[in-house]
DNA sequence: CTCTCCCT
């Protein structure tokens, strides 16, 4: 080996050295520039406790990983795959000599999931550890407990973490053990000195465009050299470009050239805005980017760094399985990393579109991938992991249980897994992978391709099923030509259509992609299952439809191209796609945006194709419910029942059925109840009274047993309980009165209540008259209304419930007006009665009205005439 | 107000 190279990490190599050496991990945190990549592993090659074991490094980047093999090997003097090599997807360069293997973080964890010790890699590298993908978290959180679990004492497998902005302390402590420490190493970058300068205090997204353009025109003017504009996205990369053009035609600015760079963009026009420019054309470039320019493409020459402060992320939504674009303010580390590009080559200039007060308030680390992605991947890959709950691994950032959970039921819906829900802290609990689920895990894809790639054998439709996933699984560039159209770009792939010759590395690239995939397949000989073929303008929607039975649309009645979908949600298709000639649709990718103030756009779908409804008689069967549903018509107080067809939320037909099914019109009536209140039910007064006796005798926990609960909203809350088997014949708001309600309540309680209520609140009670009079139950307490000269010779007020209970009396005059209200009898007779007899024995001299009214004899007659 | 980036 050659002598190493001398950068600034070459200073803390030999600490690297002991430090790995002495420890089972180690956190590197070093800026770009410093050499980690290309140093750090070869520097470790000849450690003793490596001996003959090999080391592997993950880079977030296919592109990535094939350069730094590439540099290390050529400092070994070596072509690319012997001691160095590399695997990215489709493409592997290792041999049996290799000893330091770089890999895209995809592979590791299909690495791990076949072999978790990870036998013979005697050191793990994460290299830019910062950018916290899905799967340099989950392939750590993997590597830790394989390691673990299966790595004996005198082999260990060790962990080096590096990374340019890192929270070094943090990762430190998810690596720390109880018996092993983490040694943090800091290096310095290579970077020349970049001045910020600061803009104004503003909202982010106010104006833009124009303070942009104006922040470019300016910094033309005051500084030589060329410009690297961060904007959020491809929109606002063309206005600005037109603006700056506009700018330098007016002006006669003819040394400057203004070109976008963003990740939809022909690989060739990427390449003019990457590369130096040309000796003979202008000298100075503004190249307008969205943030493929912060970590993927280094640009040549630039000094001027303008940035936005804005980025464009992609945030997956559980309520409707969908990802939506967030325009959302950088983080500090984006804002550092994005400065930094200034100075590569020389002194830098980097402006900043707001103040150095806005700069403390932005969040310092951008948001893990892991905590706003779709995790239906993850899901899979942790499932033929083995474990059920996820706090079994040590996670950085634990995967957010609602998007689990809504994972889950995506892949429980494409077969992949069985079970049941048992708790929703623990999502995964109950649930385990089904066969099918292990194949579609050995797929290379997402697992709504897989499913549609391992069902797509049983009719015979493996071909385009192959075709369309390789399509779906990257941006393909045929949108211009077809529109949203897939079914073109599958006929593309599959070799039946032409295209233009500029497309010609995409088409090699997919059909290779798409060949892959066939191997994979052939390896499960499935069985055709479905003798009859699908017709040939069927198939792709088939397809997409088995992947994405949530977005099967239909478009909306009167409208030319606005579609229903089956998730329940609307979205729309460009004006001038032809494919609006079509009612239905099988959508793949849609997708809407959701500005810095959190406005969501409407979503618009980007790919699909035409759907065949037919396809629900046969085929897609599987995916419709049948249903009956009750609708209650005002207008002629009754139900009307349809039976209706739908798949998801999306009704497909619906017919009207004369013979209501028994149990959907129980179900309906209690529902309409719930709704309408318990007033609907024929309530007379005994049944009231019943009630309220019942609820007065639970309140005081009279007699020996409990009561039970009959208050209206009990009643109301247990409807099925006690009503649903005496709904049967009701058809009309009319048939309510048939029900006996007194009698179906009277079950409510059970021997010997009924004749204890009897007993500790009667109907009607005994007056010293000989009258029985009925209580008033409807009032609490109950109340005794009695002529007060029929309670003559009583002494106490009269009480129920064994004496719990005092009655409320309401003692009437002769003409039944209410002379007082007293809840103590005796007191009444011994006070306030004379006033009542003063005033009251002139007005009914018939009547008596004696002194002593508690020895009088009652009577219910006038003086008169006698008792009988 | 037409889709950021990346990966098995």
């Amino acid at each position: 080996m050659t002598a190493l190279p001398s950068l600034p990490i070459t200073d803390v190599l030999d600490d690297i050295k002991q430090g790995i050496a002495q420890h089972q991990q180690l956190v590197l945190e070093a800026p770009p520039g410093a050499g980690k990549t290309t140093l750090v592993p070869l520097a470790l090659l000849s450690a003793e406790w490596l001996g003959q074991q090999r080391i592997i490094m993950l880079e977030p980047r296919r592109m990535a990983a094939r350069s730094a093999a590439q540099r290390m090997a050529s400092l070994l003097g070596e072509p690319v795959g012997q001691t160095v090599g590399y695997r990215v997807r489709q493409e592997t360069k290792v041999s049996k000599q290799t000893r330091i293997e770089v890999i895209t973080e995809g592979i590791l964890t299909r690495m791990l999931l076949q072999d978790p010790s990870l036998d013979g890699v005697g050191l793990l590298i994460f290299d830019e550890f910062h950018e916290r993908s899905i799967d340099a978290d989950f392939g750590l959180a993997l590597a830790l407990q394989g390691r673990e679990i299966f790595r004996d004492a005198d082999t260990p497998l060790r962990l080096m973490v590096m990374s340019a902005t890192l929270d070094g302390d943090t990762i430190a402590s998810l690596l720390t053990t109880d018996n092993d420490t983490v040694p943090i190493i800091r290096s310095q970058g290579k970077m020349f000195p970049v001045d910020i300068l600061y803009g104004k205090a503003k909202r982010y997204d106010e104006n833009i465009i124009e303070r942009v353009s104006q922040a470019a025109i300016s910094a033309l003017q005051q500084h030589s050299g060329s410009q690297l504009v961060f904007l959020p996205g491809q929109g606002e990369i063309n206005k600005v470009l037109q603006r700056l053009k506009r700018h330098l035609a007016d002006n006669g600015i003819t040394d400057t050239v203004v070109l976008p760079l963003y990740g939809a963009l022909p690989f060739r026009e990427q390449q003019r805005a990457i590369e130096p420019l040309a000796k003979d054309g202008p000298q100075r470039k503004i190249v307008l980017a969205t943030d493929i320019a912060e970590t993927s493409l280094t640009i040549e020459g630039i000094n001027v760094v303008i940035d936005a402060g804005l980025c464009r992320e992609p945030c997956f939504d559980p309520a409707t399985g969908m990802t939506r674009l967030q325009t959302r303010r950088i983080s500090q580390d984006s804002s550092v990393q994005r400065m930094g590009r200034a100075g590569r080559l020389t002194e830098g200039v980097c402006y900043r579109l707001w103040s150095e007060e806005q700069q403390q308030q932005l969040p310092r680390q951008s948001t893990p991938q892991i905590l706003q992605a779709d995790l239906a991947p993850l899901l899979l890959q942790i499932l033929v992991w083995g474990i059920d709950d996820i706090h079994e691994l040590h996670w950085l950032d634990a995967p957010p249980s609602g998007p689990l959970s809504q994972a889950r039921d995506l892949l429980h819906s494409l077969g992949a897994i069985s079970g049941t829900t048992i708790s929703t802290e623990q999502p995964l609990q109950g649930w385990t992978l089904t066969p099918h689920g292990e194949q579609m895990a050995a797929m290379p894809t997402h697992p709504r391709l897989a499913h549609m790639l391992i069902s797509s054998a049983g009719f015979n439709l493996s071909k385009q099923a192959c075709a369309l996933a390789a399509v779906l699984a990257d941006r393909h560039p045929l949108s211009r030509d077809y529109g949203a159209d897939l079914a073109a770009v599958v006929a593309t792939v599959s070799g039946e259509r032409a295209c233009h010759s500029q497309h010609q590395a995409w088409l090699k690239r997919t059909q290779q992609q798409a060949k892959t995939f066939q191997q994979l397949l052939n390896k499960y000989h499935r069985q055709p299952t479905q003798t009859a073929p699908l017709k040939e303008q069927q198939q792709t929607g088939f397809l997409l439809a088995s992947a994405y039975p949530d977005r099967i649309a239909r478009k909306k009645t009167g409208s030319h191209n606005n579609y229903q979908l089956s998730n329940g949600r609307a979205a729309t298709l460009d004006n001038a796609d032809k494919l609006s000639n079509h009612t239905w649709l099988a959508v793949a990718e849609l997708g809407g945006s959701v500005n810095h103030v959190g406005q969501k756009s409407t979503d618009r779908i980007y790919s699909a194709c035409e759907f065949d409804a037919e396809l629900f008689q046969q085929a897609l069967a599987p995916l419709t419910t049948e249903k009956t549903t009750l609708e209650w018509d005002d207008s002629v107080e009754r139900f009307i029942a349809e039976q209706v067809t739908a798949v998801g939320k999306l009704a497909i037909k619906s017919q009207r059925i004369e013979k209501i099914p028994a149990e959907e019109k129980r179900q309906a009536l209690l529902a309409l109840i719930q709704k309408r209140g318990l007033s609907l039910l024929p309530w007379d007064k005994p049944t009231r009274q019943w009630q309220a006796r019942v609820e007065l005798l639970r309140q005081h926990h009279s007699g020996k047993q409990e009561w039970p609960n009959v208050s209206d909203q009990h009643l109301l809350n247990t409807l099925e309980l006690w009503l649903a088997p005496y709904l049967e014949n009701i058809n009309k708001l009319g048939d309510f009165k048939k029900i006996k309600l007194q009698e179906v309540l009277s079950h409510l309680l059970p021997w010997p209540l009924p004749q204890q209520l009897n007993e500790l609140a009667p109907i009607k009670i005994s007056v010293p008259s000989g009258s029985q009079i009925s209580i008033d139950y409807s009032q609490n307490p109950p109340v005794l209304s009695v002529k007060l000269q029929e309670m003559f010779g009583c002494a106490d007020t009269p009480s129920i419930a064994n004496g719990q209970i005092k009655l409320m009396l309401h003692l009437l005059s002769p003409a039944q007006r209410p002379l007082q209200v007293t809840q103590d009898l005796a007191g009444f007779w011994s006070s306030s009665y004379f006033e009542v007899q003063k005033e009251m024995k002139g007005r009914y001299p018939k009547h008596p009205w004696p002194d002593k009214p508690q020895e009088a004899a009652a009577t219910k007659y006038t003086k008169h005439r006698p008792k009988k």
